[in-house]
DNA sequence: GGCAAACTTCAAATCGCTTTGGGATCACTG
DNA sequence: CAGTGATCCCAAAGCGATTTGAAGTTTGCC
């Protein structure tokens, strides 16, 4: 069933029709009212083909991942930032586009989806503390929406982020006011900026107490569990090894705690544990009470933020770059106590 | 740069320039080598949008991830399943359309992607034992692939999965064959038709040998970290606790392992345990000696051949059902033993 | 040389919708 | 009653490719 046919049928031009679809105040309320009804009856649904080429928009947004070739590790949020923004594109009628494409080809594949006409914007993912993206996208004129900002220019593209440094500021402040001295930071992957900023937040805590920078106690590597595992491991190894670890993920954190418990030391009370918790729906921190200790933004609501984001710049391209900056919640869980006093 | 700019560039007409470029016989060498030219030096890309209206094709396949309202877990396997199949929607000029739609509301989001005619076919993921999308996609007559097979009906779809029954047999025999008289069933949901296959594999095992079947050694539900944990932590603290566990999946052995270790007992030792790995890239089952016992099948290769399956049922929809079922290697880690003597 | 077959190329129709630029029709003024 | 706006509807021209059917050019062979 197509335009044409439905008009036919109703006996009314084509023009009329589509113009009683989609709301347009010149055509009289009892023929719209009969279109919808008659639409609605034979199950009519605009070929959404024929809508992107006659008004030049794709109605879809692309998200593009980068993948190192290397190691191949897709981002863990992945699943939930994407879930959070089809909400928010099946709600406006668009659709989500995503390819997985490798670390360095990503500049091609953004003037790929232009020059097609595929895509009206993307979702730039996992930004890097210097990311040759941003330039890249600029310059071809795809609009678009970083998750995670560089470490430079920060205004002149849109972006939601979370406030990393201050997060691990908050969380190093409170294990210092524990007792804590000696934290040890089992930080991602630095070039990336989140990880970047985190570390900043961890420093200028310990600095602003005076704690002398140590860089045995801090270690910076994929979030995984094996290797936040393998990172807590050497630190808690040491001569004065760490009463309180700072972990980058959830995944992380479980590693850590692996190392911890391993030496017959409890987490909470031997060695405390902060986690940066992306509420991740399958890797729950916990059902009622936290498990860990943690700084908590969800992943789910940048996704939804981001989309939306996107939308607005597609629907108004000449508005200025939008910025939003999420505060992550500090919540107590079981993972953190005063430093022993034995130590 | 458009089909006609191009053309008049060239002094040729629109339809020799497209035959050109899409390599049609009916036109000269020279004359198409002339064409590639200029399209590269133009940097001329065909409009995705007006093929797709001209040839009444997609060029786009879908993936459509139910997510329960209610708890709203992302299947952990989805990022790797889909890193695999983009690699095969890449190379053959397809695109990915991903949506993530309530529980019930796949079907009506299938009819639409049909008469909306925004895709040419879609992957069916996580299916259940019982599921109603198969029957609903056969009716509305969309091409597609399912991730797994439904309980019936197995030869009337096309379908990749891993045998799970075989993989779980085998492990419980191998634990069977160390001694263990007593093994932990940490499942997956069992609505699930991965699980329900898994779990006759473990009956099988332990029927063939004589052992009595023992619910209290069997538990379902979600493969998080925490719900292996409680699992098995129930297990553990009976009279007759298990001397070894079969988990679900990476995460859920994980929290099998806490369990273990968090008693004072030491895994591969006291207790042993066998994982499903699905080689996730974020949850690597250690680097070069694996850490768990494991039935391994990557959930990645399964991404690929499902794609590559669908793009060819896609190429021709007359074609009998494919089907490809997968053996999972059972890799030998650190985490199995004989059982202790002194149990 | 002549005629058919094989090559090349092109004009125009098509896909299914949106949108521009008018035409009717009708009611309301002055 | 002619003139002026509203109001409602339509024909036709896109959008940018593919594809059909045909025309013009070579080539091949007797």
């Amino acid at each position: 069933m197509n335009l044409k046919e439905l008009s036919q049928k109703l006996g009314l031009s084509p023009t009329t029709v589509s113009r009683a679809l989609n709301g347009y105040p010149e055509v009289n309320d009892v023929t719209r009212d009969r279109v919808l009804a008659a639409a609605k009856r034979h199950n009519y649904r605009p070929n959404t083909r024929a809508i992107r080429l006659a008004t030049g928009r794709a109605m879809a947004v692309g998200h593009i991942f980068p993948v190192a070739t290397k190691n191949e590790i897709m981002n863990p949020i992945f699943a939930d930032f994407i879930a959070g923004a089809s909400e928010i594109y099946t709600q406006n009628g668009y659709d989500m586009l995503l390819s997985i494409v490798a670390d360095g080809a990503e500049e091609s594949s953004y003037r790929d989806l232009k020059s097609r006409g595929a895509v009206d914007g993307v979702i730039v993912h996992a930004v890097r503390a210097v990311d040759a993206r941003i330039p890249a996208l600029m310059d071809i004129g795809l609009p678009f929406v970083a998750h995670g900002r560089a470490t430079s220019m920060d205004d002149s593209y849109s972006w939601v982020d979370v406030n990393n440094r201050r997060a691990f500021l908050r969380a190093a402040n409170f294990l210092l006011d524990l007792g804590h001295l000696r934290i040890g930071l089992v930080n991602g992957l630095e070039n990336m900026a989140f990880a970047a900023r985190r570390r900043t937040g961890y420093s200028d805590a310990l600095a602003a107490r005076g704690i002398q920078h140590d860089p045995g106690l801090m270690a910076s590597g994929e979030m995984t569990e094996q290797a936040g595992f393998l990172a807590a491991s050497q630190m808690l190894d040491r001569d004065d090894p760490p009463t309180a670890f700072l972990a980058a993920s959830m995944l992380s954190g479980m590693g850590v705690r692996r190392a911890i418990e391993g030496r017959g030391l409890r987490m909470g009370r031997d060695v405390s544990v902060i986690i940066f918790d992306d509420e991740l729906s399958y890797l729950r921190n916990g059902d009622d009470v936290p498990i860990f200790t943690a700084t908590r933004s969800s992943v789910r609501d940048a996704g939804r933020i981001a989309a939306q984001m996107l939308l607005d710049l597609i629907a108004d391209p000449t508005s200025a770059p939008h910025h939003r900056l999420l505060e992550a919640d500090l919540i107590l869980g079981q993972s953190t106590g005063p430093v022993p006093k034995h130590v």
